[in-house]
RNA sequence: GCGCCCUUCGUCUAUCGGUUAGGACCCCAGAUUUUCAAUCUGGUAAGAGGGGUUCGACUCCCCUAGGGCGUACCA
């Protein structure tokens, strides 16, 4: 281990087609654990799974960061491409008796690996002390990592401290597949040495490997990083995260509107505390965290938190920003806002952003706006249009139309100081007028509910509730 | 089966041997009130169980239970 070495972490994600949630926190503790120490924070595609590996799968992997707001620094490395160096390592340690070559194969195989666990200890080829015959070279086998019989071998790790596994238990693992690929044990590790990373920040899934991992670090001489083990996030429901409980993929949560800086400040606080700080900007969170902070314990998506989070940064966030979140919502609904309504939407923005949970929520709370006229009236708003209440409408609908300030404020003065000169609450019009503006029962304030319609539409819509033929 | 890890309010967490076990989300009540929210005030709610160690354990050790991960020529 070496610590005066600048600080080097990674992100290594198969490229699968989608990105978990989990991985993106992986990628957000990584990114701080390394913005915080003023070191660097790469990229490296695990792409040696050729079925799966696809341009579009990578890109996947780029668009998740980038939206994150996780940028990775220098140029991102494909572990597919290294072959070459993996097998380089696998001669070397061939060479020096760290490695040895092994043609156990199909049932042979099986019967040898249950014989070893029977007999209370992980699997050893008989090819281990074998020497290969001539005639054996030429036919295809599996390069095995000679791993020691006796002793322990411990991981030093940052979240989860000082774990020890037994040598025996840990099997002679294949470094070189019988076709030549090498395996992700072997790969991972060379890939983590020739990258320089001393940081070694990933899922507790892989706590095992790196018992397996330190071994082939101390047979090729190498330093170790640090290691430090993250748990997994669960669902609501304590079972591993998956599609039932609603969403897995960082794509997903962006559908769902959900900010970047939210996910980020709600991922960085699950699983890691700063003390009671519970919002806090990226300068905080760089500022403040440390791996070793991280917790032991799996933690749960709360939707009802991250909801909670994402209407604080959907307050923060410039409005124009927001209208083309809108914007992007309506139109993958295959309702494109026009320029027009785009403007409109800007304009109204301010009156609504306070009481949206989500981007989406956004969106559904300013689709009244473009409600085509004339609504239709749902019953209750229609019951609501007895005699008394329109005539008083009528009233009111003459008041507005005298006046020119069509702010939110005067409007909302307008509104109080009718009620009381007609000597009646709010309740005796303000939910037939609510429906008649928005056809709903929610929707903000009235002041704010006419202002954002504006003048123009507002009176068409009390026109057509109020006139006769209505 | 074997190995490893984990376990504080429903959820996320604070505590790093001595606290009335704190905060946040959710929930409930009140305030506000033109709906729904938002906001403000207050409230309910926790150390998995059992043994130790100690003057004193949420905190250290052991056992049990529950959960997770691994045990591949997958990554």
């Amino acid at each position: 281990m070496s610590d005066s070495r600048p600080v080097v972490t990674r992100i290594a994600p198969s490229p699968t087609g989608s990105m978990h949630i989990g991985t993106a926190r992986t990628a957000l503790f990584n990114y701080l654990y390394a913005k915080h120490t003023g070191g660097r924070f790469l990229l490296r595609v695990e792409d040696t799974d050729r079925e799966r590996s696809t341009e579009a799968a990578v890109q996947v992997i780029f668009d998740g960061l980038t939206w994150l707001g996780l940028p990775f620094d220098g140029e991102p490395v494909f572990q597919f491409a290294r072959a070459d160096r993996h097998r380089e390592a696998v001669l070397q340690m061939l060479e020096a008796g760290k490695a040895y070559r092994c043609w156990l194969a199909g049932e042979e195989l099986t019967a040898a690996r249950e014989k070893a666990h029977a007999a209370g200890h992980a699997l050893r080829s008989p090819w281990r002390d074998r020497d290969p015959r001539p005639a054996d070279l030429g036919k295809p086998h599996a390069i095995r990592f000679r791993g020691p019989l006796n002793g322990d071998t411990v991981v030093e790790d940052l979240v989860q401290g000082q774990v020890t596994f037994r040598n025996r238990d840990l099997d002679d693992l294949v470094l070189l597949r019988s076709d030549g690929a090498p395996t992700y044990n072997l790969a991972v590790v060379v890939d983590d040495h020739d990258m320089a990373v001393t940081h070694v920040i990933r899922g507790d899934d892989h706590l095992n490997n790196a018992a397996r991992q330190t071994l082939i670090y101390k047979a090729m001489g190498w330093d170790l990083p640090h290691f430090a083990h993250v748990p997994l996030i669960h669902g609501p429901d304590g079972a591993k995260l998956s599609k039932r409980h609603g969403a897995q993929a960082v794509a997903e949560f962006a559908d769902l509107g959900y900010l970047p800086e939210a996910m980020r400040n709600y991922l960085a606080r699950l699983g890691w505390s700063h003390g009671d700080d519970e919002l806090f900007s990226d300068a905080d969170a760089i500022a403040w965290f440390d791996i070793a902070d991280a917790n032991k314990g799996a933690s749960r998506l709360d939707w009802d938190k991250l909801g909670f989070v994402n209407a604080h940064y959907i307050r923060l966030a410039d409005d124009a920003r927001l209208a083309d979140l809108v914007a992007a919502v309506f139109a993958a609904r295959g309702e494109p806002l026009d320029e027009a309504r785009k403007a409109h939407a800007l304009r109204a923005i301010p009156l609504v952003k306070e009481r949206a949970k989500t981007i989406v929520e956004l969106a559904d709370q300013l689709a009244f706006l473009y409600r085509a006229r004339p609504l239709t009236l749902d019953e209750k708003t229609r019951d609501l249009l007895s005699g008394e209440t329109r005539a008083r409408l009528t009233r009111l609908r003459g008041q507005l139309a005298a006046t020119n300030d069509w702010s939110a404020e005067a409007l909302e003065a307008l509104l109080k100081a009718f009620a009381e000169s007609e000597g009646v609450g709010f309740g005796k019009f303000a939910p037939a007028l609510r429906g008649i503006l928005t056809g709903g029962t929610a929707s903000p304030d009235l002041g704010r509910t006419l202002s954002a319609l504006g003048r123009e539409e507002s009176l068409a819509r009390l026109d057509d509730a109020l006139s006769p033929v209505a």
